[in-house]
Order: structure tokens, then sequence, then C-alpha cells
DNA sequence: AATAAGGTTTAGCTTTGCCTAAAATTATTT
DNA sequence: AAATAATTTTAGGCAAAGCTAAACCTTATT
């Protein structure tokens, strides 16, 4: 496996994170990657001269098979490190990307796979999300959001989306943690609103923006 | 502070290495980061104009204060991740340095202080070399060669060079670690070896090439 | 079907960072 | 002190990656 520059392996997890395995329009690339159309449309070119992607001009583009299994693999990485870093160093999970971002361009396969050994060889990530694993495999993505839920369902939060510092925040003063448990106690039909109520009692609002980012499964 | 490209990292590490504060030579630069001499001329200018080293044409290059400060965080954030590396991950002490140099460019001070603590903010890292603190002060470099000992003179390894992958394999077979106590058994006048003998009565002999990359202090 | 709108590609420029070859400067040696 | 050797800088190229503006396809609208 050749080496990629940080640049390509962003073009790679956009691809990724746009369409999978599905062709991309150059334009939400564009967006995704912070670049204007030009220059994406020269970078998709390298990346079509390293078999990681197949361009047809002016249609789209798609990741290989090589280049899927490129993106599944630096996003493993990506969480793995947020993994560590909230677990082992203490950070808070709205933190955490940036600095995983910087540390998922590292290369060294055995250091991956010593970090998910290290880590307890995790499968989803402080976020919730799954973490890919070494054969490529992805772990499912648990929970459904809030609203799917009906009156007094019992509930267990395991996944939230990554809405912004902000958003993270808000769930904090909320004491809401993956692992968290909560009834639903009533549902608004103005404002899809929703009450919860945690075990110790205590019953809060969450707004339907709130409540939208926040996946759990019924237990 | 803010942030410089790799290669100026490189550089500024380079300099730090070859000179400390004093002012380095072109051509001594331009072989330590493995690039032409006319390539670090213009490297130079580059980090000139973002003062972090003054340079005199024809003379040399030399750190500023701020190009000092930058090459001891460097240099803190490479020897706190070898230690991880060693400590937490358990890779040898031989392969640590090129994942640390990736690892080094990992923009994220508080990851750093963070880093630190976890390590339980050690001094030295796994070769025995000294940890610049976070205030700049940088810890005695411990010890001296091996050579320097006198005969029945009782020692504990404190450091060793990078003196390349196979000197480690050959510590490692000689199970010569930080920490090791030996007592000088007997020196070679001929080829200058030594003989060490360990706590639990083994002696064998090692090479002055060997001895003069092991560092010691006497107990 | 023709045209206007929107998205994509090409062309040409910029910066970083490296290269080789030639010119310039400093150091060494006779 | 002059000549030669060594080092350093300048000049001119190249590739990666970004940009703007202009040209070029597609698609949607009339």
């Amino acid at each position: 496996m050749k080496t990629h520059s940080e640049s390509e392996e962003n073009y790679i997890k956009a691809l990724y994170h746009l369409g999978g395995e599905q062709a991309v329009g150059n334009g939400d690339l564009a967006q995704r990657v912070g670049a204007k159309g030009s220059s994406v449309t020269q970078a998709v070119k390298r990346l079509a001269n390293k078999d990681l992607v197949e361009v047809i001009p002016y249609k789209g583009v798609k990741l290989t098979e090589r280049g899927v299994a490129l993106a599944k693999h630096i996003l493993r990485k990506h969480r793995l490190w947020e993994t560590f870093l909230v677990e082992k160093l203490g950070f808070g999970w709205e933190e955490v990307h940036p600095i995983a971002e910087q540390l998922e361009h590292v290369q060294s396969p055995k250091m991956v796979e010593r970090l998910a050994e290290f880590l307890g060889s995790p499968i989803h990530d402080p976020h919730g999300d799954p973490i890919p694993q070494s054969d490529g495999v992805i772990p499912p993505t648990l929970g459904k959001p809030l609203q799917q839920f009906s009156m007094s369902e019992r509930l267990r939060v395991v996944r939230v989306e990554d809405a912004g510092p902000d958003f993270f925040t808000q769930l904090d003063s909320l004491e809401i943690k993956l692992g968290s448990e909560f009834t639903i106690e009533s549902i608004s039909n103005f404002d899809s609103s929703i009450e919860l109520k945690s075990v110790d009692g205590t019953a809060f609002w969450l707004s339907h923006s709130m409540s939208s980012n926040i996946y759990a499964i019924a237990v």
C-alpha cells in the first residue's frame, strides 16, 4: 500500500462520506472538502491515476475498490483516535474531531492495530459511530432518532450526530451520555418536542432539533 | 502561535539538533533534512520571513528565540509520543522513531499536555533522552559512555544513542535495557572492548562501538 | 427545439518545496 | 597573492494544490 498526501486522503474520506460506493457530483465534493470545483476536477484526476477513483467527466466520481478500502482504513484510524482521546486522555466528545482529523493521517498499520488492542478493540467510537474493523467489516450503526419512539417506551442512548459544539454542550448540561437510559414521558403535538424522564426521576423537555440528533435503542 | 508546514518544522528540528542556539552551515542542514543546498537556501528564507531563523548569507543560519521554543516543543512531542508507543502500545525502542516523526507534527497543545499527564509526566524518553518540559526547561542528559568507567565500577544504564536498528537488536539480545545494572569486569587494552557482569552473574563482552553508544551512571 | 441556467472542465496564475546547472562568494593551498 | 577548491546562492524547471475567469457540457424551461 503506497502512501498518499493528506489532501488525497481528505478527498477519499469526503467521497466515502458523501456516496459510499456510489458516484458523487463534483460540486458536492467541492463543498465537502472546502475547495472550488476546478480544484476538485484536478484532484480527482490525480486520484484516478492512482486507481483510487473512477471519473466520468461531467457525470461524477466514484471510489474504486481500493479507494473504499482506503476510506474505511482512514475512518478506522479517525474513530480509534477519537476513542483514545476521550477514554484515555479525558477529552470531551465535542473536542476530539479536529484532533483526530490530524491523527488519522499518521501512517503505521502496526500502530493502528496496537492502538485498537490498547483500547479494548472497540467497535463504536465516543459518538456511537461504528469503527470499521481491520478486515473492512463495519459494525452495525445503532439506534433510531428519539422521535421514532412512542410514549412510555424505555430507551438507551447509543449514538449522537456530530451537530456542532453547541449541541454537545447542551447534551452535557442535560447529562445525556452514551448509555444513558430514559423513558418517553410525553410528546408534544405542537412542536414535536419530547419529554424524557431519567432513571432517577427527573424529567426534562428536548426540542425537536435536539432529539433528532440523538439515537437510541429500546431497552 | 501560528501553524507551520511539516517541512518547516523539519528544518527547525534539524537546526536545533545540529546547532542548538548556534548558527549552522547550509551544507550540514541540507544533509540533515535530506535536501540539496539550493532547496535549503529557499527554505530558510521562508523561515526567516516567519521570524523563526536569522540568516547571514554565505555564513549560516541560526534559530531565533521563537525558533528555539518551537524546536523544543516539537522535540517534546516527539519524545512523549515515543514514550507512549513504548510504554502503552508495547513497541520496541528501535521502531518508534519513524512513527513519532509523524505524530510530532500533530497540532494540539492541549493534547500534548494531556498526553504528558497520561504518561506520568516523564522527563526522559525510552532511549533516556530528556523530554523538554512545557515551560521549555530541558531535564539533564544523564550518563557518560561506558568507556569512561573503570574496572569494578557498578553502573546503571540510563541512556542509549540511536545508532540504528541493528544496535537496538544487539542491545535486546544482550538484555540491556534502561535501568539494567552491571559491573565492569574487565577492559581490553587491545580494542577497548569491555566485559560487563550482570547482577545475576552472567558476563559478556561489548565491542567499543557498542559501548560508546551506551550511557550509564555510577551506582 | 432553442435557449437560459447550472454545473464542470480548461486555461492560466500562485505558492510551497524540491531539483539541476550556472554564477557568485568564501576558503584553502601553493 | 593568485589560483584552485569548496560552499552557497541564483536562475530556471517541475509537481502538488489551491485559485479565478472563461469555455464547455447538461439539464431545465420556455
